[in-house]
DNA sequence: GGATAAAGTTGACTTAATCAATCAATTGAT
DNA sequence: ATCAATTGATTGATTAAGTCAACTTTATCC
């Protein structure tokens, strides 16, 4: 029965599809004591927010009927809301765009749906907020990748919570991708608790990637000598890989090192993670050592990477 | 400027908003081809979920104005789906019921709603799955908290990734609520990590409350000495407080030191904790010694109870 | 150059939804 | 006990929303 969910999925979606049309259709309300109709408010919409559409395009778009549109687009334009243009290349379709009268009424009703979702969201917790819009983010994410808008991620220093965040996911992920044991994590926790007893801000960093409140990557530079520093462990999660965190996560503590005076950086990795090898020799890392060990419950080969600053 | 939010939460919602919109239309589409509208649709779905309701209390709950409705429901009876009975203590009320015919037509209607669900989720990767259904959960709840439906939360012993949660969550959350500095999360991480090195499983134990798949809360039972167990790390979400997980966590601990064969069982922790002291003085505990510290970068009063076993 | 298709329009129509008026039963105040 | 006010439900009248099919004009493809 692989590809059928559970019975309770199915419920929960549905539920939450009833909730929400219920949702959607008090935010209408709110709309609807404008002069337009949802269907109308919508093609305003659209028209604000494409370039010299065609009447078919937007038919596409919002899903409407042919017929039903063209009197729409009649309407608007007898109303002085909308210009039409014959296409140079095709004389049967029109280019479609709003007049100054036009830009102003999606105007208007756009400052209606900012107060009404403006409103929703001041209803709550302010705490809350990002966790409404990144429940909404995952949502469309997960229902139409392709459509979701990109969503950029920068660099941080770390704060409170985050060594226990990268100790969480360092335990999660390679228990999950390698099969790695709870001594692993524990490892982890005891490498972070030690950053943090012996942190040297001027010689010592964390990076963490984030985006929108999300933990994207993260990495350590530790002082190993006065002129040796260690990069360690550096992850990036599996839903970010590909965008280049883990890269820019290397070149932050080869820059941070570099500033700092260190004349040699040095890294400690496994050869089953081939990912973090192939940014390791992109940045000029080169392979000093490599010997097997058993631990984390798996027999390992251990390598040592170097780059002279 | 309290109160109003960032604009870029407002793009965000509305643009979830159209998104949604365009997903519930799709889904409605689904619906279209049986000879119900999804107002009518959503009637009957009511009716086969209310205990007799009235005409009122239908389009009160759905926003339907009374005159469509009786129409509506006019054409129901007609159609031989409902059965009305006057209401015993007042004639204007009839009682709706369905026919047999009417569940049926509704378990005709709910088999394509599921089915559409199903066919949503099942287009999903497996593992995303209760990613779409948290995020959903989570509008839900914070949308309208007082109609989601309970959440029933359960123990479960510790796995890969806890203990750096459990780190986590204490980082982030006594920095919050008291300010602490970050050597108290080295010192939960050094904790946590000792507790995987010198895990005994016949006398120590980790529980974790948990919410479908979210961790609310979590406690430590580790050895002391022969006859004297500790319970560590206590901690319950904010967003979980009051259901009584605290209390179950000790609870557990208590019985666990019990059987185990312990004489004695103590704790460490620190006057401004209030919360947690009314859990320990209700299963029992004694206050046996307090004194200043300074720890955490605060001025602290550390407290020792014990509870005889 | 003729078949075919696409973009858009129009007429005819059905369904959905709203508003106001109405009626009967009930409630509450005196 | 009586009567105004309220409530539950229905009906008539009307408007808005949406659909379907026929049709015109222009473009495209052999």
């Amino acid at each position: 029965m692989t590809g059928i969910p559970d019975t309770g999925g199915v419920a929960a979606l549905r539920r939450f599809n009833r909730f929400y049309t219920r949702q959607i259709g008090v935010l209408r309300q709110k709309l609807l004591d404008t002069r337009y109709s949802l269907a109308e408010a919508r093609v305003l919409y659209e028209l604000a927010h494409r370039e010299q559409p065609t009447a078919t395009e937007l038919g596409q778009a919002l899903q409407l009927d042919a017929g039903y549109l063209s009197r729409m687009l009649r309407g608007f334009e007898q109303a002085g809301l909308l210009r039409r243009r014959a296409a140079p290349e095709d004389a049967r379709r029109s280019l479609l765009s709003l007049s100054a009268a036009g830009r102003k009424a999606v105007t208007e009703l756009e400052a209606r749906s900012d107060a009404a979702a403006a409103a929703l969201l001041g209803s709550l917790d302010p705490a809350q907020r990002p966790r409404l819009l990144r429940a909404m983010a995952t949502i469309e994410q997960l229902l139409e990748p392709a459509a979701a808008p990109p969503r950029p991620w920068l660099l941080r220093d770390h704060r409170a919570g985050d060594m226990g965040w990268i100790v969480h996911r360092h335990g999660v992920l390679y228990a999950r991708e390698y099969g790695w044991d709870e001594s692993f994590e524990a490892l982890v926790a005891e490498i972070a608790a030690g950053f943090v007893r012996r942190y040297d801000p001027a010689r010592e960093h964390c990076w963490l990637a984030e985006r929108e409140g999300e933990i994207l990557g993260s990495v350590f530079l530790v002082k190993e000598s006065g002129t040796v520093a260690r990069l360690r462990l550096l992850l990036v999660e599996p839903a970010a890989r590909g965008l280049g965190i883990g890269r820019r996560l290397v070149e932050e503590c080869v820059r941070f090192a570099r500033r700092a005076g260190y004349r040699k950086l040095t890294l400690w990795t496994n050869d089953v993670l081939v990912s973090a090898r192939r940014i390791y020799e992109a940045a000029g890392f080169r392979l000093v050592k490599e010997e097997p060990h058993h631990s984390f419950g798996k027999d390992l080969v251990g390598q040592t990477w170097e780059l002279k600053l």
